[in-house]
DNA sequence: TGCGATTTAATCGCATACGACTTATCTGTA
DNA sequence: TACAGATAAGTCGTATGCGATTAAATCGCA
């Protein structure tokens, strides 16, 4: 059986991508979370950066960054949006004032009770054993990318 | 050894979230694509609309789109941006003038040379058999959040 | 056949990401 | 101590994602 007619080049094919596999994970993960994250009018990155706070509070913006995998650039907008809305403070650190310490505000703390358990465990369809598995995985990838994406600068 | 100091809630731990995982690896996957595709002048999406081309020439925009996981909303802008970069061409269906028929250009397919084999398996620093494990497993997460997600709306 | 419902792409506004740059502050050292 | 260089946050411009809406074409059925 030779090839037919169509031309079908022997290139590499999309859903065999492990990068596209993330890149269309996340988007995903983005709509199944959408409902939920709408009802504390909260966005994605809004949210991360909120439970970085529940985890640690009164840290500096790159501090948050590097937790997050963000920098300044990204997170200043963020946190002044949160800012607006009551859930989080900046203030420049008197000790040093290049920097500006983010907390929680009580209104920021309340948000835990609200919207939590929303770990979506069940939509993910993976057992316990395979969602944690599949976790460790994607975070070894992601730090092996990192190490690779350094080096490369 | 009880608690110390730190009130330290019990809440959720970010680094155990696997959509944080996904999405901080989606950044990650970008920065460590950037270089080959800066030398390439495309960014990300464009790139995988390209890839997607290569597969299967000529298709709609909503074709293309479910391939993607992307609507016309996102589309038709990185297309647009395409085809003034000379890569696709954008046509009307004539049997149907509602449809927007995308192929891809002679430089368009030109580029399949260029910048390929940019699969960054090395990157991922994981064997061929743990990437294609990898790869399965997110690809099942990602339809069983769209399955959870369908099923919400 | 006529016309309301549906389908398809596109437009618009908002919220990230991020490279390049700016501004303010601090540090090390001559 | 003065000051060049480093550092932290922020600003700006560009490119996605995506909800809401619009415009055009087609479909379905009375």
């Amino acid at each position: 059986m030779k090839s037919k007619d169509a031309p079908k080049p022997a290139g590499p094919k999309l859903a065999e991508f492990l990068c596209f596999a993330i890149y269309s994970t996340n988007l995903a993960y983005g709509r199944a979370y959408k409902p939920i994250l709408d009802a504390l009018g909260l966005t994605y990155p809004q949210y991360i950066a909120i439970v970085a706070l529940w985890e640690e509070d009164h840290q500096t913006v790159s501090s948050l960054g590097e937790k997050l995998f963000l920098e300044s650039n990204t997170l200043t907008p963020i946190l002044k949006k949160l800012e607006a809305m009551g859930y989080v403070r900046r203030q420049r650190d008197r000790e040093d004032e290049r920097q500006v310490l983010v907390s929680l505000t009580d209104s920021g703390r309340r948000l835990r009770e609200k919207g939590l358990g929303m770990n979506l465990v069940k939509a993910s369809g993976l057992t316990p054993e395979e969602f944690s598995t599949m976790q460790k995985g994607v975070v070894t990838l992601r730090d092996n990318l990192i190490k690779a994406a350094r080096g490369k600068k």
